[in-house]
DNA sequence: AAGGGTGATGTCACCTGGTGTCATCAGACT
DNA sequence: AGTCTGATGACACCAGGTGACATCACCCTT
């Protein structure tokens, strides 16, 4: 055994879930989880850039795999065809973790400071998935307007899911979003 | 003349739009912006909740605004419709305060904080149409999912207006980003 | 076995954003 | 003249965040 205990990034990471959730984001010292974690407040700026940032840690993965599904998607496929790759694999992430989302998601929705991470890490995944619709062929505009659109499909989908007590599986809100979507685009 | 120059407010703008475009957001300091208004750190805060927020001041009337089109919309306006009738009545606004866009946006983009609380005030709005929406009996989840759309449809007309050389109106790119989100859901 | 890296952690000092509390004082009101 | 009021200043304080340096178990070399 080490001089230190390993998973200090683990430890961090769950001591400010747990804290986060018994106590609330903004009545949580940074201190505090760090003491949990049987370290101190220094270290965990080591990790983590910012007190926000140990909720996010992984959101690289997802941004990863749904690019990764639109440079894999079938030649000759439509841009929306090819977000629509990209929600079959956030779909595929989301069922893996989806034990975390929950408490994960309540937390982020109770602070205005958390929101605000969430929402430039949408922003994110967006300049992103816009980067690969793009060198997939999609016109600068449009590959742009296509990737919002995405998130948004995305975004919609999600918040139906996390709170469905049947547990219906993330596709099918997004395969509902998206047909919604196109009857709203198509009636007008 | 009283015991105070008048509009702290105003002078607190104008003192930090300054100060973020000559030396970054970053480098500025509350109290040198409180300090170059005449006031000090205290005052700044009684003005403004935090040093993000003194740029968005007045966000709330666009959002007003937009929500008014919609409930002003004609009677039997589809939903896109309506969030049409709300990007006309943001164009009015955007074209009134033009001259301080440009920088405004200029800082907002160099900075990631700065940038996260313009995704929050974009969200907010995207909750009020949505709303919006749902009184004139849009459907929930068509409300939630079209309002989301509107803001994204606004938001890359505004990327394209505010670069642009030439002064256009805003109105033309968002009739542009609205048509191209119809042929991106037609084929697909 | 001795000795010198190495890397993760601790310690400490410091800056800045942000807030609570109380004092101050010009002008309005009585 | 006396009092009230509202905007501001002064001051102390907390927490997030960072730079600089010390520490020390482990590993590698000789």
């Amino acid at each position: 055994m080490g001089r230190w205990q390993p998973d200090a990034r683990a430890r961090l990471q769950e001591a400010a879930l747990a804290l986060y959730g018994e106590r609330g984001y903004d009545e949580t010292t940074v201190a505090e989880i760090a003491e949990r974690a049987g370290l101190t407040k220094r270290t965990f700026f080591r990790y983590f850039a910012d007190k926000r940032e140990v909720l996010f840690w992984g959101s690289e993965l997802l941004e990863q795999q749904m690019v990764a599904a639109i440079e894999a998607a079938p030649a000759g496929a439509s841009p929306l065809g090819m977000i629509g790759a990209a929600l079959d694999a956030a779909a595929q992430r989301f069922e893996e973790v989806r034990d975390f989302t929950g408490p994960r998601h309540r937390i982020i929705a109770s602070s205005r400071e958390l929101q605000e991470r969430e929402l430039i890490k949408a922003a994110s995944l967006s300049a992103a998935m816009a980067q690969a619709l793009r060198a997939r062929g999609v016109a600068d505009n449009a590959a742009t307007l296509t990737a919002l659109t995405g998130t948004t499909l995305m975004h919609v989908a999600f918040e139906q899911w996390v709170d469905d007590p049947q547990r219906r599986p993330f596709a099918l809100f997004a395969g509902d979003a998206l047909a919604q979507l196109r009857d709203i685009a198509a009636t007008g």
